[in-house]
DNA sequence: TGAAATGTTGGGGCG
DNA sequence: ACGCCCCAACATTTC
């Protein structure tokens, strides 16, 4: 005879916040001293939900079991539903006969979503609650002076600080009181991990999903974040989190995050570190705004921009790090094979795609997407307006990356570029980033064949600069007659 | 969270 | 000694 036999469930329907710990809404219904039922729902049928790519369908498949795993009854107590969340979280909060349904908030067009499941609860009796979770603060209670949103990142960051610490995050529960059975479906069934997909092994090679590799994670960064400072752009290096991911799904929470780095030494790289957190904030701040960030160019003149004709071949040649540009193509590679890019190299990727190659942003947005263990509805389109230079506080478009410049900076002895275009591995460092430079009989000796082992450069590269300046000035051109005409 | 073009300065070679 | 040129090296401007 379970303990609580005569209190009515609290069910608890997890998102994206596959963790126990800081987890307000599990740590809430526990204290109810009532069974506590725990639910996935796998939504692909609502429209305010993003389909997931590929990458983060593995991860979240991945996520899940260990999750589940840890919660118990041979995977068992972490029911896994597959549906409409409106139809579904109704259905089972009914069949656990659930007196109250709780989960954390989200923003952006989520909110939406879960504003008509609550809706769907009150007839039958059921109360629902949500609590503050997954950011440091609810992205919309920043405000400006006039309570509008912000549309510059360090004014951004500089409301946000004003609030002083975030709360501090809660424990994980010490025991979670088991809930009452309810059909399941089984992860497979849920179909997360695509059949055929080339690139799920090396994925796996690469990450440990799950709350307890996240929080392993954390501490580790937390105890060399002094290197952060130095080293976070040199693209062979091991120095930055690589949370993100981790974030994406909830496995640790940005309070975790935040309270972790603010437990180091004061220094240069924690500002800097807990200003990229901040950036994750920004994009949700800017998504509750405009929930069709994802499609539309936040600044409405790109709406007229003359992007090229984009041939099926060229962006192939981008996407499977074809380009001729070692730099490139080693992030692109990184990618396709980890599921997750050097933030550095996806500036410098993402730049060459929108600038050299001049395509609409919005077809990196959704390669990114699909490959990318960590896209987020709100930072994969907000840094990808960034680069392109149509969102807020975005980077001038005439801020144009050189390819090789880049390389020769943050990766100076080509250790990025031997590690993920091997087939140049044995080029000196004075010809790794620019190979088409080389001579002959260096080329030769390397093993390089142009053309045939390694692509000439897709395109020259002040040639393209040159075409993506031309194409920015008509754009102002049109601006300004608009403005003439208007 | 650039890069390239243009401008300025100053040292050294040289007539 | 001097002016002149060249050209790094650095600074500023422009895209």
């Amino acid at each position: 005879m379970p303990r609580f036999a005569g209190q009515s469930p609290t069910l608890v329907w997890f998102r994206d916040d596959l963790r126990l710990a800081d987890n307000p809404a599990l740590a809430a219904a526990c204290r109810r001293d009532a069974p506590v039922v725990l639910l996935y729902v796998h939504d692909e049928e609502s429209p305010e939900i993003r389909p997931l790519g590929g990458a983060a369908l593995w991860w979240l498949h991945e996520s899940l079991d260990n999750l589940g795993k840890r919660l118990g009854a041979g995977g068992r107590a972490l029911i896994l539903r597959r549906g409409a969340a409106e139809v579904v979280v109704p259905e089972v909060a009914r069949a656990s006969g659930a007196a109250a349904v709780y989960w954390n908030r989200r923003f952006g067009a989520a909110a939406a979503l879960d504003e008509r499941v609550a809706a769907s609860m009150p007839g039958t009796g059921i109360v629902t609650a949500s609590f503050e979770a997954n950011f440091l603060f609810a992205p919309n209670a920043i405000r400006t002076a006039a309570g509008g949103t912000f549309q510059v990142f360090t004014a951004f960051r500089r409301a946000l600080q004003e609030k002083g610490a975030p709360p501090r995050p809660l424990p994980a529960p010490a025991s979670i009181p088991a809930g009452v059975p309810v059909r399941s479906d089984r992860i497979e069934s849920l179909d997360l991990i695509p059949a055929g997909h080339d690139w799920t092994a090396s994925i796996g090679d690469a990450w440990q999903p799950g709350e307890p590799a996240a929080t392993a994670a954390l501490a580790g960064f937390a105890a060399r974040i002094d290197r952060y400072a130095a080293e976070r752009d040199r693209l062979a290096a091991d120095a930055t989190s690589r949370l993100s991911p981790r974030l994406r799904f909830g496995e640790i929470s940005p309070r975790q995050v935040w309270h972790a780095a603010a437990g180091t030494p004061e220094s240069g790289a924690r500002d800097t570190f807990l200003s990229e957190l901040i950036w994750r904030e920004f994009a949700w701040h800017l998504l509750d705004d405009r929930p069709d960030l994802a499609e539309a160019n936040l600044k409405p003149a790109f709406d007229d921009f003359p992007w090229a004709e984009t041939f099926a071949d060229d962006i192939w040649a981008w996407r499977r790090g074809r380009t001729g540009y070692p730099i490139v193509d080693a992030g692109m590679r990184q990618l396709w094979a980890t599921g997750w890019m050097h933030n550095r190299a996806r500036m410098v990727a993402a730049s060459f795609l929108v600038k050299h190659l001049l395509a609409d942003w919005r077809i990196g947005e959704e390669w990114f997407w699909d490959t990318l263990v960590d896209a987020e509805p709100a930072s994969n389109p907000v840094n990808w307006q960034w680069v392109a230079g149509s969102g807020p506080d975005a980077q001038p478009f005439f801020r144009i990356f050189n390819p090789v410049r880049q390389g020769e900076r943050f990766d100076p002895d080509g250790a990025y570029v031997r590690r993920w275009v091997p087939e140049l591995g044995r080029l000196p460092d004075a010809f790794i980033h620019k190979p088409w430079t080389a001579p002959d009989d260096v080329l030769e000796a390397a093993g390089v064949r142009l053309g045939a082992t390694y692509p000439h450069p897709m395109i020259d590269h002040t040639k393209a600069r040159r075409r993506a300046l031309d194409a920015f000035a008509t754009l102002k051109q049109r601006e300004s007659a608009k403005k003439l005409a208007s």
